[in-house]
DNA sequence: ACCTATTCATAAGC
DNA sequence: TGCTTATGAATAGGT
């Protein structure tokens, strides 16, 4: 790029290989996280030099970068498959799907206790399982919120269903009485149906 | 860069930034081409753009590279996001279920035909990332499930309320109209007490 | 999308 | 590895 054009092949001299890794590397992080800045990307980037060094820039964290990407290239892939089983009722496919997670976090539970014998270095291991008791004690805490959160919301949602009901039944009551026209019959059909958009 | 330097921050002009985001992403995408081949490096770049979608380039196949920088990330970050998803589509989350339950087994089947005891430490270590991984995505996958519902309950919970005012002035429009007496009164006052209830 | 004036990146040298 | 500088590349703003 500069004094004299340069070939775009390997370049064969070590030094000046290692020398232009260095250089052309930051550039290229500088410009990529300009881009991010500039432009509202994220943008992960890693780069392995010939000798196997890392060299990274994620512009919120390479681990969810990288669960993004494979989930925006493997669900193009999986498109088709999860169209045929369409018909199927999604909400009944969600709980299969909770039942295999299931099974599989507690083959991978027994898997790592199982692994976890055979380990020499016993206080890496040790603090490895500390973090991932308080990961699991996290996790749980704000499981367990959510779960009350969706117990009072069903909870309420009961009430009001039954209040609904009781409101409905009074309404018709009423209807009888004073022969009242089209409009709370008309209600009535919209209402059956938004709850049956929302059943599962 | 040209004619007028350009301030390191978002560019708030829409058509700027999209303008500059495609000739930016092209010369990205350029640059990290030509580090690994003038340079010998492997490379993994990923773009999302503002919008989300996806631009690539992987000097060998990204799947391998993100499972070797996985692997070269040992003693490194966990996990910090996952605040950020979108549980919009059922379908959107069987796909990211159906792809949590392939990485799982492919992981299983490694442990299976590996075997823990002959494994070095090293491997042990990827190991152990790879687990502390899987744990999160799994956690993660349930979480948003449970979101999902919430989602749901709450705009139930909305359509019944919004139905649940409507049929209350209907009686009370029948209330006045027909001059009732007190079981409706006392049923508004009961309601109102138990909603109170479950307000958060 | 194409043009150019500018700024930026960097190859070579030290 | 760091600094300097001449020069090729990238690109912001305009058409």
């Amino acid at each position: 790029m500069a004094r004299g054009k340069v070939q775009m092949k390997r370049i064969e001299n070590p030094v000046h290989r290692q020398v232009t890794f260095c250089k052309r590397r930051a550039g290229l992080l500088k410009k990529a996280k300009e881009l991010s800045v500039l432009c509202d990307a994220e943008i992960g980037l890693f780069i392995f030099s010939a000798h196997g060094k890392l060299y990274e820039l994620a512009t919120k964290g390479m681990q969810g970068l990288i669960e993004r990407y494979l989930k925006s290239t493997k669900g193009t892939e999986v498109a088709e498959d999860a169209m045929e089983k369409q018909p199927q009722d999604p909400k009944e496919e969600i709980n299969m799907l909770k039942n295999e997670i299931d099974i599989l976090q507690k083959g991978l539970s027994y898997m790592y206790g199982g692994g976890a014998g055979t380990m020499t270095l016993d206080e890496l291991h040790s603090l490895e399982k500390y973090l991932e008791i308080w990961m699991y004690h996290i996790r749980s805490a704000k499981m367990d919120i959510m779960f009350q959160e969706i117990q009072l919301l069903k909870n309420k949602e009961g009430i009001l269903e039954a209040a609904n009901k009781f409101l409905q039944d009074k309404i018709d009551e009423q209807y009888t009485l004073t022969n009242m026209t089209q409009t709370l019959t008309d209600f009535q059909c919209q209402l059956t149906v938004q709850n049956e958009i929302f059943q599962f």
